[in-house]
DNA sequence: TCATGAGTTCAAAAAAAATTGAACTTTGGT
DNA sequence: ACCAAAGTTCAATTTTTTTTGAACTCATGA
């Protein structure tokens, strides 16, 4: 079974395009095929759906429906609302792919950053043990390198989210 | 065997962590960790190593190593150098980073950012040959939308490297 | 309150990615 | 021209990540 199947009023050849387009846009950002198969269908769905209708249109199981759409729930490119007066969830895209990325960036990279900066931080101190005063110079001055760094790589970040808002 | 073992006049402790910080950081591109391992040894070595320096310290294999460096070296992060008048070949670190994630733009996302445009393009003309017109407005503001997106990442790369060079 | 359908969880299976290692090619010295 | 060390390649293996599916919880309406 697969995604051209049971389209209720589909464009099978061109849907099938756009998720292939999605899959390998998510990859970019490490994120599991599965997830972009997701947000492509609701970004191309005309009306909400439940995480059933995403079950059967791509022909994957409930445990990665609801994994995937939790992961994009967090990420704040994907929203519950209501429809009918069902008691399912039904789920909408945000078509702003900024959510996308500025979750992305949010939940996967700033986190890695900060931590990044404590182990620099520990690195620093414990480089001050090194008796060789030539080679503890080497190490101060790379270990100061990467923390330049580090603060340009958080500096930009916000800039970057803001220029990719549209 | 681990790289602890065997560091000529090493510092293990501090050497041991600055791995894991390249290990870490490498992951955040989507590199396998052994190219975080060799980019992060040479990053701290003040001489140039030779690719079985690198198998001896990390405790890798021949082939990683091999693969490891081509990689680096494709990305601009590591080069070439001329040493003692031996016929190995050494390799050092280039310690601006601009290099290793400049390149990894370069190769990574550009070719992907490219291949998606054209993917837009196709679908673009596919989502003509839908019937229904109001369908039809709905697929093409869509991919519209993912035109506009593609172009402005396109834009802001060449930007984003110019500010993290050092 | 019971039954049913919606949704979650997580251990196990499958798939994908990285690493190994042995066979191969290339290079430089004698 | 030959040998030995350096370096590459790639099929097989290992490791990591993703997906599945069955057992579970939760909420609703009869």
């Amino acid at each position: 079974m697969s995604a051209q199947d049971s389209h209720p009023k589909g464009i099978p050849a061109i849907d099938d395009r756009l998720l292939a387009y999605f899959q390998d846009g998510v990859k970019v950002l490490g994120l599991p095929k599965s997830v972009g198969e997701i947000y492509g269908t609701l970004y191309i769905s005309p009306n909400p759906l439940t995480m059933l209708d995403l079950v059967d249109r791509l022909g994957i199981s409930k445990g990665s429906a609801s994994q995937g759409l939790k992961m994009l729930r967090t990420l704040g490119a994907v929203r519950e609302v209501e429809h009918d007066n069902d008691r399912k969830t039904y789920f909408r895209a945000d078509i702003e792919l900024k959510k996308l990325v500025g979750g992305f960036i949010r939940e996967e990279i700033r986190p890695h950053l900060k931590s990044g900066k404590e182990k620099l931080n520990t690195l620093h101190k414990e480089a001050q043990n090194i008796k060789d005063p030539e080679l503890r110079k080497f190490y101060d001055e790379r270990i100061d390198r990467l923390e330049r760094w580090s603060g340009k790589a958080n500096l930009v970040l916000p800039l970057l989210q803001k220029f990719l808002g549209e």
